[in-house]
DNA sequence: CGAGATCATAGACAGTGTGTCCAGAAACAG
DNA sequence: CTGTTTCTGGACACACTGTCTATGATCTCG
């Protein structure tokens, strides 16, 4: 039985993991067999399909990984009562992509036919929607616009910046600079269209 | 020679371009082989070769075909003097995607591995950066942040809508409302962004 | 109408990648 | 050392690719 999840398997998976991110980032995913997938992990073919159906199998699995984690990052952020539309969340996702930031490139460019990024904005946009949904009921002012139009745009903002940052030389721009921006971004656009506007007076 | 383009030829392209379109929307561009392509089609499978080199070179036919379309439109809403900054090219690029909303679908999903889509945002985000430079230059501000991210946020904005609306259930939103909130947002945070605020006072 | 050009077609071909299976080697825990 | 689990190479049938050839279909223009 796997009761004790050998430690072998663990360093395995991790090795093919970490293989096809690095393919997938330098000659994109379709042109990535799982015989380049093997060699790169120093792995035997045959083994690959013992621990994963598929490529695709192995591409959800980094993804889901990926994703699991930030959104237990984001919740802990989110938990306190009126942390939504501080720039708490946006900085919680640049932190989180610069941890792994391979991984993240691969999913934001849409690599392995975008499922990734799809989960990535759905998962973000989700949230985004809740943040400002929660923030229009508790000023009790009505939006100007859907909110489902708002997250989606504002995730589309968010996305288009990480992945420009992400991919910007070395050294890159600070962070924290670039996440002031967009937050400041959402000051003006996103807290008017919401109708409530905490810095006007 | 191809002196006269005999009419088969191009019934051919078409009828091969339409195909891939919509089979490539139906199950994803990976899961679409060639045969399927001129099943679709109703062409032989030799015939497809004498065409394109690849499912590739179609897809890429497909993308480019679009994108010099829309470019010579966005040309001729920009030519006035200062047309910038209006919601008209935004407008633009939502009414040039009605009339082909499959192959928009298509591209702005990412299908084909996301070259369509990073030629369409790098067409449309080299027009935004103009945009933004020419007003800033214009009225003689000091822009607030780096106005190539700021590109990127409002393409990566755009594209989100524009997907989002395309995918909507019928009947769709209307264009003019979905168009005037994308150019709202700018008003706020755009103009901002660029020291340029028309509408303070 | 008929000759000449152009395009479309079916079928065969080797090449590459896939996913499955097996029997044996290697690593590990107790 | 023993038994369990994981890893391994090699073999297999299968699907799709891209190329080629010989033949048939369709159009143009005199």
């Amino acid at each position: 039985m796997t009761v004790v999840e050998d430690r072998r398997s663990r360093r395995t998976r991790g090795a093919l993991r970490d293989a096809l991110v690095s393919l997938v980032l330098e000659r994109g995913y379709a042109a990535v067999t799982v015989e380049d997938i093997v060699a790169a992990a120093d792995v035997g073919r045959a083994t690959f399909y013992t621990h994963f159906k598929d490529k695709e199998a192995l591409y959800d699995h980094v993804v889901s990984s990926v994703l699991l984690d930030l959104k237990e990052r984001l919740a802990e952020v989110l938990a306190p009562e009126d942390a939504g539309f501080t720039g708490e969340p946006v900085a919680e996702v640049f932190r989180h992509a610069t941890e792994q930031p391979d991984a993240y490139r691969m999913i934001l460019r849409g690599e392995g036919d975008g499922r990734g990024l799809r989960a990535f904005e759905d998962a973000w946009s989700t949230t985004a929607h809740e943040i400002f949904t929660a923030r229009v009921k508790a000023h009790a002012v009505r939006p100007r616009v859907d909110l489902q139009v708002l997250a989606r745009a504002w995730v589309g903002e968010q996305v288009a910046v990480l992945l420009w940052w992400l991919d910007a030389p070395e050294p890159r721009p600070a962070t924290d600079q670039v996440v002031e921006t967009l937050v400041e971004l959402s000051r003006r656009g996103r807290f008017w269209a919401t109708g409530f506007d905490p810095g006007a007076r």
